[in-house]
DNA sequence: CGCATTTGACCTGCGC
DNA sequence: GCGCAGGTCAAATGCG
């Protein structure tokens, strides 16, 4: 029983979080509240029967803001922001390990394991524990297939400054994520495996590695391929194992190193009117199109993109092999201070907002 | 003694 | 309307 201020999200902050000031995400937040979080709470303390005491706040240790299930009506006064839509960004990271858990510099409590529907090896749940209240979890599950494969999914971004080792997972789930988010949802349409492509080099643009973005669902998610670097060649399902933690890293960080890009995904590539033809595009077309749709499509879309993104590109593959971090770094993970010019600050996380 | 993990129960959303 | 699958909580247990 972890200490109930644990989650700083807990009492008093919780109405704050729900109204909308979340946390002060620096780049693109989830704010998207959880949108289910558990009734359990004020549940359980019914199902316990409250044999021991109930606290008289049952939701103490809601880390989550308030349990509100979106479709609730009323309750706060603020009416839930874009329909609650979950624009959660996911990213997932593949690679190979033999540990459970690929080390990422951050520190994980696990609150849960479930197995999942068609695959053997259970899938974990995490929590980040470096800062109370870091709304950041991560599901970790092995490949059916292959066990020797580890799928880390990351979802929010942390609200706190990361150790050095730290930044390189989370620069790169941050960007990845951002950009997504700025996509907006993606449509429906496989045709863009060009624009996918592009994209995934934007990401990890040093590495061969393969980046997706898939659609199937609520969640947009990005997914990192680190299996292996085999250029121009499809991996195996069984390569050969690559148990590299240090490969990893470095591979981790090779790709952190984009993290410039997410501002430039930020700043106002698209205009709202384009998205909302996007939006209006992906509406129309249903996702069923598979589930490899990508965002890039979305994004190549724009007239702009490939010429902006290129120079992004350049720009950091150019210069910016260590410094550049540091700069991009503020753009992921570290929570920037006020920021006063925040002005624009802008979320991009506004950006994929806007919905009708 | 305190903390992290384990494990079973329950909730929510979605599909049939 | 019912059932399924995914996700989260929280009490209990084990370990350092």
């Amino acid at each position: 029983m972890p200490p109930p201020v644990d989650y700083c999200a807990g009492k008093g902050n919780a109405a704050t979080i729900s109204s909308k000031d979340v946390m002060p995400l620096p780049t693109f937040d989830h704010h998207h509240h959880h949108h289910h979080h558990r009734g359990g709470a004020h549940e359980r303390d019914q199902r316990g029967s409250s044999p021991e005491d109930p606290p008289p706040h049952h939701m103490t240790q809601g880390w989550l803001p308030s349990k509100v299930p979106k479709f609730l009506p009323a309750m706060g006064p603020e009416p839930v922001p874009e329909a609650a839509t979950m624009r959660k960004a996911r990213v997932s990271v593949r690679a190979r390990s033999e540990a459970a858990m690929i080390s990422d510099g951050c520190q994980w409590r696990k609150y849960g394991q479930k197995m999942a529907k068609g695959n053997p090896c259970p899938r974990a749940y995490y929590r980040c524990t470096m800062a109370a209240g870091c709304p950041v979890r991560k599901q970790v599950q092995r490949c059916a297939e292959d066990t020797t494969v580890v799928i880390t999914t990351y979802e929010g971004n942390h609200n706190h400054p990361l150790p050095p080792a730290a930044m390189p997972m989370a620069s790169t789930t941050a960007a990845a994520a951002s950009m997504l988010l700025s996509g907006s949802m993606p449509s429906a349409d496989g045709s863009l495996m060009a624009g996918s492509n592009f994209l995934a080099r934007a990401v990890l643009p040093c590495s061969s590695n393969v980046a997706t973005i898939s659609a199937s669902a609520p969640f947009p998610t990005v997914t990192l391929d680190l299996t292996q670097p085999p250029p121009g060649a499809q991996p195996p399902p069984q390569p050969q194992p690559r148990p590299d933690p240090a490969q990893l890293q470095a591979a981790l960080a090779d790709a952190a190193r984009p993290v410039a890009l997410p501002q430039l995904f930020g700043q106002k590539l698209y205009d709202p009117s384009k998205l909302s033809a996007v939006q209006a595009a992906a509406k129309a077309a249903p996702a069923d199109a598979g589930d490899t749709v990508s965002a890039a499509a979305v994004i190549a879309s724009d007239p702009n993109f490939p010429a902006v993104l290129a120079a992004a590109i350049k720009s950091y593959i150019g210069g910016s092999s260590s410094s550049g971090a540091g700069a991009g770094g503020s753009s992921g993970t570290v929570p920037p201070p006020p920021a006063s010019s925040g002005g624009d600050s802008s979320r991009d996380d506004k950006i994929g907002e806007q919905d009708s």
